[in-house]
DNA sequence: GCGATTTCTGCAATCGATTGCATTGGAGGC
DNA sequence: GCCTCCAATGCAATCGATTGCAGAAATCGC
């Protein structure tokens, strides 16, 4: 612990518009054309120059709140995930941020916990702070975040995350397609009973992977109908061990397994590992994600990469495209993911 | 590609205070020391009630702009990291967004990508959005982010990286202590001959490693001066590829090997299995941060576990502190970490 | 029951920038 | 040389809440 203390210097009260203007020996409302780059073309080029001048040896800073007041426009953007700890979220967040943030916009940042009660809170306060958007990474069934922001009037974009009929624009991976070249992987390998270790229900990403993968195997000529299908609790290692161990339990065999989401073939690897089964030998498992580290854990894992980055930049694109214009129709943007294939599948064992 | 159109509410214009005023009959300045928490006690009782009816009857709403100009507070805090998609900070950035939302914060995160130009760019567009504080994660040395800061008046605390001499609070990983756990590992498992892969020069994490390394080996009754030792260039995978590789080429034998951080380490078993050597066989290694699923990599890591959260939330609470209180002491915290024993440690291979 | 306090509420200024409208000055037309 | 017109600038209201001060009402003391 130190004592040392806060060094506080002068405290310059800071330079306001009026003080810019007195000094260039303009009036205030000169000085904010001045500087303003949109209404900068109003003034002469010697005053501008008198003005800018007059700013920096001030110090001027513009003041967001004073303008956002008056415009009601906070030049600010709000972001909610679930949990940030979660990997998908920091590079969405994070290519978000980086756009944004070289269009002038500051960026909130929220956690909801996928607790709807939190989530509103949320977008309240953020509503407070006058955001003028929100890109909601959040949206399970059944929330009503987005009807909420339509009450409020601030625009939204849906993240990773889709919800059907919704009126708002949307920046998703394209489930279908992923879980279609996993699939295809696989029946490649030789395997022919696959199962699917599914998301839990209510997420647009479990739906579309669930029927993805059924569509799947329908277009590679296996019976969907005689697959085991068994849905996780939730997206986490715990639920996938245990929808693992049900699928095991359950007594259809199966030599590869498709899980709807990396996090889930951690849990599958160890129910695996307990059943006595080596992954990437006696049996193929496949994620979604393509989470950091997933090819370092043993087997690598074979699963889908998503363009996370590209999600957060082509959200916050559109996000600000609606404020700009707000009429324009919306967008449903998929993404194409791409098959990463590591360790963990391979040609299912011979019957010996 | 939908092109369904925004459904646009009749946009009612926000209620006002003035708004609640004429409702509740009483003035604008009533309604507001009503609806203030902190000077509702001024207000009667039954005028108390009467104005919050008629707040929410009308769903009015705070607007944080206007009271921030005011005030000149925004209840908001900014939150600078050098990259988000490092595993280290979204835990961090969580549980100081948690708790200063429980304190009626908005949080503000940008990533500065380690590039000073950035960070006083952000540092200054936060100023102009009026935080109320700065939480830095991303103090390197020779950083000038804490004397813009206090330029601008902006309360400030470091986080995971502390600034040599500075006058701001630091909520940090006792690193040395850290180390000292590792090392006491290594050598009760029988090391005599233990090499470090240092960070990256001028932070203060790899600076405190690399010295609580010497400290360790000394206090163990071993010759730091002849220990190798070997600077990554970066806390990334292929800095301490190279680093590693550079250790073995340098000859000194060693049976182990104490990373500065995890990622390093990912690296450095790339570099021992091109040398073939195998990890938790014929050589130790031990990382730093307890990175998620590094439990999961083969073999597991032996690392320390750093406080993410706690670090985030403890944070934040000095730094509200701090702007509660500006002229209390600054104070320099630092969180104990805990040793993680797994599979990369074992005891040196028995000379043949 | 009257003056002295203590509450409570109203008034109006204020925070800093923006913007519709009015004004000024100069250029250009004839 | 005078009038028109346009560009540049000034004026003043405005965004929505907060707060020092003043006035009104209620309470208290004696």
């Amino acid at each position: 612990m130190s004592n040392r203390r806060h060094l506080r210097p002068a405290e310059a009260p800071r330079a306001t518009i009026a003080d810019v203007a007195r000094l260039a020996g303009v009036h205030a409302s000169t000085v904010s054309r001045a500087l303003n780059p949109a209404t900068s073309g109003m003034v002469t080029r010697a005053v501008a120059l008198r003005v800018t001048a007059a700013a920096d040896s001030l110090g001027w800073r513009p003041s967001a709140l004073a303008a956002g007041l008056r415009t009601r426009r906070s030049r600010t953007i709000g972001i909610l995930v679930p949990d940030l700890v979660n990997p998908i979220f920091p590079p969405i967040v994070r290519a978000a941020e980086t756009l944004l943030a070289a269009q002038g916009y500051a960026t909130l940042v929220a956690n909801t916990d996928n607790d709807p009660a939190r989530e509103t809170l949320l977008i309240e306060r953020m509503a407070t702070h006058l955001v003028d958007g929100l890109m909601l990474a959040s949206a399970a069934e059944g929330t009503s975040a987005l009807e909420l922001c339509a009450r409020l009037g601030i625009p939204a974009v849906l993240i990773n995350r889709r919800l059907p009929g919704a009126a708002a624009s949307a920046v998703t991976n394209d489930d279908r397609y992923g879980i279609g070249l996993v699939v295809a992987h696989l029946v490649k390998l030789g395997h022919r009973r696959i199962a699917h270790l599914a998301g839990p229900p209510g997420v647009s990403t479990a739906n579309d992977r669930r029927s993805g993968f059924r569509a799947a195997l329908k277009a590679a000529g296996l019976d969907p109908a005689s697959a085991p299908i068994q849905a996780a609790r939730a997206y986490a290692i715990e639920a996938g061990r245990e929808a693992m161990a049900a699928l095991l339990a359950g007594g259809a065999p199966f030599t590869a397994v498709v899980a709807a989401n990396d996090m889930l073939c951690l849990g599958a690897y160890d129910a695996l590992a307990a059943a006595g089964l080596r992954v990437g030998v006696d049996i193929s498992v496949t994620g979604f994600n393509d989470m950091p580290f997933v090819d370092r854990i043993h087997p690598g894992l074979t699963t889908v990469r998503i363009q996370h980055a590209a999600m957060g930049r082509e959200a916050a694109g559109l996000l600000l495209a609606e404020i700009a214009a707000p009429d324009a129709p919306r967008q449903d943007l998929r993404l194409v993911p791409e098959l990463i294939i590591r360790a963990s599948t391979r040609a299912p064992p011979t019957k010996s």
